[in-house]
DNA sequence: GGAAAAAAGGATATGTTATAACGTACTTGC
DNA sequence: GCAAGTACGTTATAACATATCCTTTTTTCC
């Protein structure tokens, strides 16, 4: 097994590999800062502001980190479609299928604060239809839905 | 003609009804303060920044006023079924057909600024689909659509 | 009318999110 | 090596939003 570098999250080879694959189809590189900060991300496991991510990475690597450069990578891992922002909560979150471009549609539980990534075609397809009635030209939708999930309804139930 | 108040911006007649109606219903009191910052988003008839407002309002009324008492009259105005906030530009824009509850869906063109509001019942019933489809129970949904508007679009190709 | 309660609003300070401006260092390709 | 482009560090500040505390206004109830 390799060793982990002590000042980066463990992220899982598969990952890594989908990330270097997505940066590399858009001749993009893959730096290690970009790498700690999606590496962070992903072992965190929820949605986080910038400035949570900011402290995780500072705990992390022992020393101080500028607000600019985490914005600069998220906005890095944004663009090659490895990362999403929440724009209801201003918080971001890792894709969970960064095999390939796609917009997404969340739900966002108001209670667990899990969030879960859907990708309707349908709905894309309805929401075009809708665009092209008003002879708007879409670029990129945000869908977020927020609510109870099934687990935190139930154990409201109770 | 009735004087305006020197304070506030014109409110045509159909828009303070409408707000008085929608306030009334729910017990809710349509203060001064509130109404002149609703006259004030009528009037401007864009998304405006709460910090827009503010400097909007204060000009009117030339008197300094703090940021808190405009997002608490945001606040009323969204309650009440007035306001509606933009997710993704973190700006506030009045509804365009106040005289029932709704969720709405936006077409924001990034050329011009312009903000269409449509209502789609087709839309809504497909975003309950998916969700139900999660086991989700929806409370409040966004849906933003970026691009370029139809003006705009013609323009651009000239 | 007048006291108590509730709602609204003002003032000051602070917290949170995001970007500007500028300089340095590290690739990349010739 | 050297020029061009990209990444990244540092400091400062802009932009967005809320907390706390207190005063004023309105409502309610007697």
């Amino acid at each position: 097994m390799a060793r982990q570098s002590a000042s980066a999250a463990p992220l899982a080879a598969k990952w890594r590999k989908l990330a270097e694959a997505r940066c590399a189809e858009k001749g993009e590189r893959l730096t290690p800062a970009r790498l700690a900060v999606y590496a962070e991300m992903l072992a965190c496991n929820r949605p986080l502001s910038a400035y949570e991510l900011i402290a995780l990475l500072e705990q992390r690597q022992g020393r101080k980190i500028a607000p600019l450069s985490v914005y600069r990578h998220l906005d890095f891992l944004m663009r090659n479609g490895l990362v999403h922002r929440l724009q209801s909560a201003q918080t971001y979150l890792p894709c969970d299928h960064p095999d390939h471009p796609h917009e997404s549609q969340f739900l966002l539980c108001s209670s667990c604060g899990h969030v879960d990534e859907v990708e309707s075609r349908g709905l894309e397809t309805l929401l075009s239809q809708i665009a092209d009635e008003h002879g708007f030209r879409p670029d990129d939708t945000v869908v977020e839905i927020k609510g109870v999930c099934g687990t935190c309804a139930v154990e409201d139930s109770h």
